[in-house]
DNA sequence: CACGGCTCTCGACAAAAGTCAAATCAGCGC
DNA sequence: GCGCTGATTTGACTTTTGTCGAGAGCCGTG
């Protein structure tokens, strides 16, 4: 296979195109091969990171919004994707945008945590490619056998593999039908390891979810809508790596969390940078929950989600006062 | 001056065309303009830094020699520009890979060091344009009023402008006529300041000079011919920052150096990146005296110099053993 | 209020980049 | 040795992008 000429190829032609400024018939006469080879390298070079396009996401954080909401609710960074979108799709426009971020913030020799779900998948899926050697992706919670494609496995070793790094994969399914054996798999070690070594993440990726029948915890099998619906009069606000959170960010107390493999919250709060992406509005209660339990520092939502966050602040402070 | 709504528009273009891969017609329906105007924006974009265009430098470690030199003078990163260039110049050459890897090294929020001459100058202007608001570009060495184009406080400007940084100049002659003089005006807080907060710098830019009568120093008037062959026959090695070094990459001791005002050497050593660029293959001595010195992490050569610095590697640990 | 000077915008053309089917080549089993 | 398979490369064609001069809008000035 000729796979090494063809690697230093690309770079070259990546080189003299991007960097130099060459016409891609100047490139090609330069490597002696047909422009159309050169334009293909190109392409080959954008898909595998070697070059790097990237805008800037300042736009949407110079939204006056976005600051109000920082403020309100002491997050470090927050994006507002523009609800009134130019493109077809609104909730793409967010996961374009999540994507766009979740790049800038990750550093070369970062480890990062990615959990499981509709959005992350997209995030993922939207993702363009960047090569970064020396990044870990972990995964934050076990696994679920779904039929869907966005299965914590997947998300992981999709946006690993975009990202050229490393994806730490965990073995273990989310959900047991006991506590003993959630416990008794808890400590053996590979899993104990894995789940050791999120705190040490620099960087979580992760939505939230709802309590409601339409949760991917139903829709996986791991609950059903009457059990969900209990959990949601025993005071659940919110679904976070598998597990299901008050409406103070706390894990709830209950039969199912016992029974869960994932990170847990304290590993998750011991991770600098938290991004968290809220696609839809509806929502609110979850994000606000996981807001309040510290889950999150970086925040990507659409202008809808935002302004509610802020009428709740505003709510919450004359409540207050 | 609508230069607002513009700034707006040249974001919305570039996120839609960049991040959503639209085409450019498909921009100019979306946000009712030109297709025309859609493409200049998409240029002023670019221009400003608002879409990073970068590519990996990966190919210039990749190489072997990299790697020996690397582990002959143990330095950090080693990158060699091929001396069998596919373009024309190989001097702009060892400047475009050396821009690159410079961009690749700045981080947010950090404080870097620049010092002067005709190479840095060269880096600064083929460098493209990038957004990083929170950095910070200090001059490393006093002026020189010299009628050349790469005065200190230029090639300084230059970079912060390309950066989109703040640059912090340094107002001061890099040479008095009397040692007192230097004295006094290194006291001066203004000058104090600026010369202690460079040890805080996370990275710096530079080349080295030699000792001859092409020297910048000769040049721009700081010294005459017979006092840069006087300054060999002391012992002289190279120039860094203004200041002359000996074969061991420490400051000669000798009354033009202490005349002159920039960086202490301990202070550049306090940096945690340096980054040394040498262009011509007349300067291995004086870069063999910089990396002696500790100057030096992170080296950007051309083939043909890295292959001496080899040689020179291999005869002096014969010499050893 | 008319007048330059200024920048921004547009339409049309030229240049460059993307694409596809056909041709070429290397490796491999028969 | 021969022909097959699959990947790579090429030339020709189409689409997309860059550029330029003309014209339109805007502001301060006389």
């Amino acid at each position: 296979m000729a796979i090494r000429p063809a690697e230093q190829l690309i770079h070259k032609a990546a080189w003299l195109y991007y960097a130099h400024g060459l016409r891609q018939d100047e490139v090609a006469s330069q490597l002696k091969i047909s422009r159309a080879s050169v334009a293909m390298y190109l392409r080959k070079a954008r898909e595998t990171g070697i070059v790097n396009i990237s805008t800037s996401t300042q736009l949407f954080t110079d939204d006056v919004m976005a600051r109000k909401v920082e403020d309100a609710f002491k997050l470090d960074a927050v994006w507002i994707a523009p609800e009134n979108a130019y493109v077809a799709d609104p909730s793409t426009d967010i996961a374009v945008l999540a994507a766009s971020v979740f790049l800038e913030l990750v550093k070369k020799g970062d480890r990062i945590g990615v959990a499981w779900g509709r959005t992350v998948y997209t995030i993922a899926d939207i993702m363009s490619y960047a090569d970064l050697q020396d990044v870990t992706v972990v995964q934050l919670c076990g696994n679920l056998g779904a039929p869907y494609s966005y299965r914590p496995d997947q998300c992981t070793m999709e946006i690993a593999r975009r990202l050229n790094a490393k994806g730490l994969n965990f073995y273990a399914p989310l959900v047991l039908s006991t506590e003993e054996l959630a416990q008794g798999l808890r400590a053996e070690p590979v899993i104990r390891d894995q789940l050791a070594g999120i705190s040490d993440c620099d960087l979580a990726l992760y939505s939230v979810g709802a309590v409601d029948a339409d949760s991917h915890l139903v829709k996986c099998g791991a609950l059903t809508p009457a059990e969900m619906t209990a959990l949601r009069k025993q005071g659940a606000a919110g679904v976070i790596a598998g597990q299901v959170i008050d409406a103070k960010g706390e894990v709830l107390d209950c039969d199912y969390n016992r029974r869960v493999i994932s990170a847990d919250l304290a590993s998750l709060r011991a991770i600098g940078k938290r991004l968290m992406v809220v696609q839809e509005d509806s929502k609110l209660e979850p994000l606000l929950a996981a807001i309040a339990g510290g889950l999150c520092t970086h925040l990507v939502v659409g202008a809808h989600v935002a302004e509610r966050l802020l009428e709740h602040a505003g709510a919450a402070s004359k409540k207050a006062s």
